[in-house]
RNA sequence: AAGAGUAGGCGCAGCGGUUGCGGAACAGUUUUAGCUGCUGUUCUGAGGAAAGUCCGGACUCCCGAAAGACCAAACUUGCUGGGUAACGCCCAGUGCGGGCGACCGUGAGGAUAGUGCCACAGAAACAUACCGCCGAUGAAUGAGGAGCGAGGAGGAGCCAGUGCGGUGCGGGGGUGUCCCCCGUUGUAGCAACUGGCGUCGAGGAGUGAGGAGCGAGGUACAAAUUAAACCCUAACCCCUAACUCCUAACCCCUCUUAAAGGUAAGGGUGCAAAGGUGCGGUAAGAGCGCACCAGCAGCGUCGAGAGGCGCUGGCUCGGUAAACCCCAGUUGGGAGCAAGGUCGGAGGAACUAUGGUUGGUCUUUUACCAGUUCCGUUAUUGGAGAACCGCUAGAGGCGUCUGGUAACAGGCGUCCCAGAUAGAUAACCGCACUUCGCUAGCAACAUUGUUGUUAGGAAGCAACAGAACCCGGCUUAUGUCUUGCUCUUUCCC
């Protein structure tokens, strides 16, 4: 995904998307064609590395709210995608909170047409 | 009151709610190969350091060995005693160092078992003399000074008369604030002459104690007188003892020159120089002697011991063991939960031909022959996994009692308190709370500011920091606060 995947650009993060419906014949033969749809989940990657903080708290915390986003946005996404999210090291110096985080995220998912802008 | 020291306590600025996430139990389910999934209910979910990974264990596997003894090796173990599963940890003590003190620090065996090393500098780094000091004793040779103590030696004029001149007094004269002449048993000199005395120690000057005598005045006692005693002042005489000045040799002191030699006080060098300080002593010095201190050895005594205290002795021994080494102690080696194990998709290997399967012989079935490794069997490898065990009941926590100074140990009671696997804690709200002193009101001081308070507003949900197999330590990081005890200084009673 690293290689085919979209990427969009942040303050912040780094979004890089999959969508993996572009490939069903691999499934084929095991699973029959209604419950395709259903069997695809949604794989979502968070990464952080010690350039943005070297202490393990601040990272969690990061992550955690990030995560938290994504649970408030996951309904809006839909099945299939691999997602995943770079987290750059200005955010500390940035000191941003959950509210930017779920801004940001919306306006990146949406600029991959991961999710409907409309909807 | 202020400033310190020490032993702790807590991780707290709280309480509640909603949504969401991990785990456990129970129930349900038209779930699944399978408690697998899903749904619901209840309970539960980070730390004192979870950190650094610096020590020590528990547990597991591999190698090696089999109890033990000896030897070797390793150890950043090293005051003593105790605690502990163990430790490089902890407790109690000893010595040393620091602090006025409470108290703190301490890697603290042996340098007298032996070997080595000690650069540069310095005379010398384990034995020496560069500068310096001395030159006593022995030998040689001068110069100066002082008379303290003892002893000895020395000292040279004095008196009378005559004479000389000065001066005073008396008389006379003159040119009268002066001069001359005569006289004089006045006086101080000079030392020519005469005489006497003196080196058998005369004589002079000064200081001054005691004793005896003579005697004037005063004091005390007494009615007065006399006598005696005592004290003070002045003068005179005699005797005894002592001192100073003047003096050669000897003696004494000081200095000069040179040598044999003595010395380790002082200087300089160095991280370090031969115990330290003081007094005596000496030619100058030196533990050479003495006192105190330090060190060493021996003995006694106290202590479980490290050591403490006391006495005695000889007389002083450089540093370095994180150089080798000696002594004592400890120790199978290695890897670490990604240890290791279970299930076993899958891989390759072997096996059988009794099965399946492919081909051939046969008209066909049966049967026979050959092949194959897809299935099968066997052991083996094994990181495929929404896997499982290891994996959280423990050298456990809390309370209490007993023993112990304490570390700690034991008994009893009670509790179950994270278990994720790219790794669960996030978001929001309410009431409190803290800060800001922004806005408004009120009050006080005081004057247009300060403080307090009420209401509103804003900011803040905390420092250090996130379990990853588990314990015991150590180290490092860190916020606001709080409790007990102790010390020093100042003030008051």
């Amino acid at each position: 995904m690293f290689r085919e995947g979209i990427r969009c650009h942040g303050s912040h993060l780094t979004l890089r998307a999959l969508h993996k419906k572009a490939k069903p014949i691999v499934n084929n033969s095991k699973v029959e064609p209604e419950n395709f749809e259903l069997e695809v989940a949604t794989k979502i990657g968070i990464s952080i590395s010690t350039k943005v903080s070297k202490r393990a708290v601040v990272r969690n915390r990061i992550k955690r709210q990030i995560r938290a986003a994504f649970r408030s946005l996951l309904p809006q996404i839909s099945p299939g995608w691999l997602l995943v999210v770079i987290v750059k090291p200005s955010v500390v110096q940035a000191k941003c909170d959950y509210d930017q985080f779920l801004q940001e995220l919306e306006q990146l998912l949406t600029e991959a047409e991961v999710i409907d802008g409309h909807s």
